[in-house]
DNA sequence: TGTAAAGTTGACACGGTGTCAATAGGTGAT
DNA sequence: ATCACCTATTGACACCGTGTCAACTTTACA
């Protein structure tokens, strides 16, 4: 409980993202060490290795940013539709808060097992909700006939993928806020039943 | 001309190529080396690294699987929607020729500025023929009146990415033909004006 | 005052890419 | 025939980033 050990622990957690939110590419752990403040083998002391800090970073913007009272709100809607427009929007407004280290975890994927483990996971956790909110469209009967629940989780999964985010939002230059309305009227049109274009 | 080096050449490229698809993560340059019968070092007489190397394998099996001509029948087509749909099936067919390699190309994103030129200008061939599409079904005036022909565009190359196929095929198990027909229905019905679902 | 936790420096192994030098063998032109 | 060239070989090595280890110092606190 020693608040000097728990210190230092934030302020690597700290700078990783802040080095990630900033630079963005190739973050090696001297760089995270020299702006914490400390030596790069000290973060062995705290991080067994590169995947662990990066899982912690990711868990640490969770706890801050308050992923889970943001959820609650979508999981506090009482219709099936409210409840994917207000997933998709609690969701899709998140993303931009956690891409940076996104990038980094993904990239470690092809070559590392718990990096690509602990991205999997996040993206069950995603895969979980979308399921919930097709679930709730379902027994409202409002699903689109043409789709099992498992392929319209499927499709709705695909559609908010960060991946969708990043080309969107930073390759093509689009504003968060067409994205979200965007992803919103995509969804909808796809997965609620007998939906044109509004 | 020599016939000699040539078939050293396209030996690396098939040894690439075959060691990609099977395995998939993590083939070095040793084991290309050593798959195609040459020492490691021999790879770099062809290939001065591992990017041009994934590059050079890319546009071979371009020309094995003969992509212009695949190509060529979608811009053959008389009318947009026509144009539309049979791009979608050129280009989604393809995906999985070239999945393999994207994936070690992608990787390489990260660390390697010319790996990541590379897959931007795949990426932005596969923009051009979204383009062509959503141009002709505009003059056609069949274009969904909500989007501009860039909108539009986007939307249809972020519909239609690698990364998209991936996770609805490889991840969620879909099979290609349910991947393909969804991509066609999906893009007709977000792109084509007063589209509801079939 | 002694112990434990947290940190320091310096050195090193490992894996993978890319480079270099010295050498060998086959091919083709003169 | 021989010279030059091209392709290939072996072996060694530099570079980078991760992760490990050992020896030592500092700080907290009981």
């Amino acid at each position: 409980m020693s608040s000097f050990s728990s210190d230092t622990r934030t302020r690597i957690l700290e700078a990783t993202w802040s080095l990630l939110e900033s630079q963005a590419k190739n973050v090696r752990m001297s760089d995270i060490a020299k702006a914490a403040g400390i030596s790069r083998q000290a973060l062995y002391l705290h991080f067994l290795n590169r995947a662990k800090l990066l899982v912690a970073t990711t868990k640490h913007i969770d706890s801050v940013k308050d992923v889970d009272a943001r959820l609650a709100e979508s999981r506090a809607a009482t219709t099936g539709m409210e409840r994917l427009d207000a997933f998709v929007t609690a969701w899709c407004n998140y993303i931009p808060e956690i891409y940076s280290v996104s990038v980094a975890l993904r990239a470690m994927r092809a070559s590392d097992a718990e990096a690509a483990q602990a991205w999997d996971n996040r993206m069950q956790a995603v895969r979980q909700g979308c399921a919930s909110a097709v679930a709730e469209l379902a027994t409202d009967g409002m699903l689109n006939p043409d789709l099992s629940e498992n392929t319209a989780t499927d499709l709705l999964w695909t559609l908010l993928s960060v991946e969708n985010w990043e080309r969107l939002v930073r390759e093509c230059g689009w504003k968060q806020a067409q994205y979200v309305s965007s992803m919103k009227s995509l969804t909808s049109s796809e997965l609620i039943m007998g939906n044109s274009k509004s």
